[in-house]
DNA sequence: GAAGAAATTAACCCGTTGGATAAATACTGT
DNA sequence: ACAGTATTTATCCAACGGGTTAATTTCTTC
């Protein structure tokens, strides 16, 4: 018998493995939920072999967890990077909401795992004590955002930044993850550069009219005149 | 031998087994999602056999495709009946608002069958034909509610109508969908009856703040003097 | 009271799926 | 070069789950 197998088969790198394996569990559970996600579609697209799931993360729902948890630790480790303290607070509220529908646009996954696991109510996220820990600074962060535009008379009231925060992700987050059924309901595609536009406008505008009193489709439509109408539009 | 089964052992009742099937599926897809439901356990929740699916509705994507077009139906009808005509158009707004919390807090297995379908790109929904036909007559009362209030001045702008409706409806649906995961992550339980009135409050004063210029939580704490804040919070 | 249709049950089929076992292959230190 | 360990592969399997087949029971009607 030759010898033969001069060339290795497989370099050895266990944490690229483990990244390949995460990257594809990510796609696989948010593609298809946890109950539809398939151990071997994810093994295949990692490249891998099923035991190794076992081998390197554990079962499916370790699995699953692992990946919830690092899709919580992306979002906040970005949100971080965001600091609004030295803008002014109107400006500062529309990039919180610039940034939330950005994203959300560019991270769909994130979407379709949080749909799943609230789908479970949370089951899993609950037993994560990683996550628990993770309470974004963020709340302070708009809270100091909300009370200094209250000192300069910029807003009118004091918004409870919880609730502020939910409204935002939520004007975000219901458009971009039910546009889907959204676009069948209402028959106009939802997705195209034309409509993403003129949501974010939309949400812009609502939030900070509300806050400020000011209809800001005004300096809204200042910016940028050749686009007729943004949050308003002529009845 | 004798005789014996002078007693029947069940009912012959189509209708009833066939809505008793439906309302059984409605559970379990909420509850599982697609993927994650179980034909057996809506089988046994109907109190019926496995074969009676098959036999009154089809195979487990048509069970599924009834129950949504069902979901669709039943909200679509109580819309109907909200008629907006004759109230002054904040007050409309109020209520158009008031109708989605209660309804979607009344039917949470419709927020999960949404999520579970948008989860699937509508792949479903788009097949179907009643669905398509429903469109919202709805769209056209907000519209006219909108305009009235541009013309009577209490508006400040004529938002698009379905901007509006999807912004009314994502506040809503956003916050009790992720109320899970957003209890875990901020640390407060979000479904208890104080959160639920606050975030009510949140959403009427942020919406019609935007439209009228004016800070709702005026004429909010006026009507519910006791209730210590609503919108605003002092800082 | 018998025939035929409608509704219901029980049992089985068979591909799928998560997970396990054990062997093979690459790397590390000595 | 050898031993020991970490990583990867090739198979296997028991349970499950959707769907089907065929028999059984009730209702209708003539």
């Amino acid at each position: 018998m030759a010898k033969a197998k001069r060339t290795p088969k497989w370099q050895r790198d266990p944490e690229g493995m483990r990244l390949r394996i995460l990257e594809a569990a990510k796609q696989e559970f948010s593609a298809h939920g946890l109950a539809g996600a398939r151990v071997d579609r994810i093994a295949a697209k990692a490249g891998a072999n099923k035991r190794m799931l076992y081998y390197h993360v554990g079962n499916k729902d370790e699995l699953y967890l692992a990946v919830l948890e690092g899709a919580y630790d992306k979002i906040r480790s970005e949100e971080r990077g965001l600091d609004l303290e030295h803008l002014d607070p109107p400006e500062a509220i529309r990039r919180l909401i610039e940034f939330t529908w950005n994203y959300f646009l560019r991270n769909p996954e994130f979407l379709s795992l949080l749909q799943t696991e609230n789908l479970a109510r949370a089951k899993h996220l609950k037993k994560s004590t990683k996550v628990k820990s993770m309470h974004s600074p963020f709340v302070e962060m708009i809270r100091t955002v909300v009370r200094r535009g209250v000192d300069g008379g910029d807003f009118q009231v004091a918004v409870d930044p919880v609730q502020l925060y939910i409204s935002i992700a939520g004007l975000c987050f219901f458009y971009l993850s039910n546009s889907a059924t959204l676009s069948v309901i209402f028959g106009r595609d939802l997705l195209d550069k034309k409509a993403k536009d003129e949501r974010l406008a939309h949400m812009v505008g609502l939030v900070l009219a509300a806050l400020t009193g000011q209809s800001v489709a005004l300096f809204e439509i200042a910016k940028a005149p050749k686009s007729r109408s943004v949050v308003a539009q002529t009845v």
